[in-house]
DNA sequence: TCAGCTATGTTTACAGCGCTAACACAGCGT
DNA sequence: ACGCTGTGTTAGCGCTGTAAACATAGCTGA
């Protein structure tokens, strides 16, 4: 049973409930705090602690969640990349991403993560690696380590500017269509 | 006088001697608190309010001259670019001026400004339509609007990146190298 | 000259936060 | 039956942002 309710003085699953009491706070916009957290699990603020060494711990946690969300965002689901074109739909996702989930992105990012074992860091990683073998496949050529690296920043800088207000638009089918346009601009150079 | 010693019960010029105070703490990596940035000035923990709103308005003060500063680099002190290196330069020291002064870094971005009258946002608009001017003149048939957004949207995200530890490289110097291949790469693509 | 207005500073206070320490309860193995 | 261990609670510390009430000082005009 994975929603336990609580029976008496134990819980059952209160790990489980304060991640997703977590992601139900950082989905809804809501300021989220440890104690924030207990409440809306309905435990005392103290709780949390036997679950998690600290705030950084819980955010850690949800973070991962989300890595393994926009993983699958944009590998699942989806036929493999054959042309340019089609890794421009990562970025579009990745932006879009970004977009839905604004709070979450925020967490999975923006934080130093500086425990190397740390499995954020692996979870970055695989991202990463992700993006190397599409492009692998489109663009066999190329130094597909520096253009995974290009392609994922670029992803992530436009997420980052559209988050913070600093790029504009109106809707999410503009947001896309730009980080289209974008996209394109960009491969387009050529020398 | 830029800086009045206090003398007695009036300061002088408080507003300056609380930004420096507080750019001082960003750079040196303390972590910043209006209580702090008083302390630092030698004033009592609610003088602040006299000259900003709330922390907001502080830490939107501090962005405005972050803004200034990275305008700065970007633009003085250098050629125009003629060419598609020039152009990866850009990249390079944006990023640098992330690594070099990241809590300033996060201040400017990172947090959504939703006034439309902001400063922050005038400062960021003045990055942006440098981006453009720059590359009218090197690339004048491409869509300098696209072109800009994706240049700005790669240096950006590279920046944020590396300093999130999302991507790593031991010296600053390897930081650099990294950034231009992936501008070189990205833009080597082609049709 | 001096009365008082305004700008600028201080004191006090409140609620929320992360986190620690000490304690309470429950279920398990022996 | 006993107590150990895991999981919860209560109390409390020091920090934060912020508001209200008060104090001081310097300017302005009678």
């Amino acid at each position: 049973m994975s929603t336990l309710e609580k029976s008496g003085y134990h819980h059952g699953d209160l790990r489980a409930a304060l991640l997703s009491a977590a992601m139900e706070m950082l989905e809804s916009g809501e300021p989220f705090s440890l104690r924030a957290v207990a409440r809306r699990a309905g435990v005392s603020q103290t709780a949390p602690y036997r679950h998690f060494k600290d705030r950084d711990a819980l955010e850690s946690a949800l973070a991962v969640e989300g890595f393994r969300n926009l993983l699958a965002d944009l590998g699942g689901g989806r036929d493999l990349p054959a042309a340019l074109p089609d890794l421009a739909e990562f970025a579009v996702t990745y932006v879009d991403f970004a977009l839905r989930r604004p709070a979450l992105f925020r967490v999975m990012f923006g934080k130093p993560c500086d425990d190397a074992a740390d499995e954020r860091v692996k979870a970055a990683d695989a991202l990463h690696e992700l993006l190397a073998d599409a492009l692998d496949r489109v663009l066999p050529d190329a130094d597909a380590s520096a253009l995974a690296t290009a392609g994922w920043g670029l992803a992530h800088g436009l997420a980052c500017l559209y988050l913070d207000g600093k790029l504009q638009a109106a809707s999410s089918k503009e947001v896309a269509d730009r980080v289209r346009s974008a996209f394109l601009a960009i491969t387009s150079v050529g020398p």
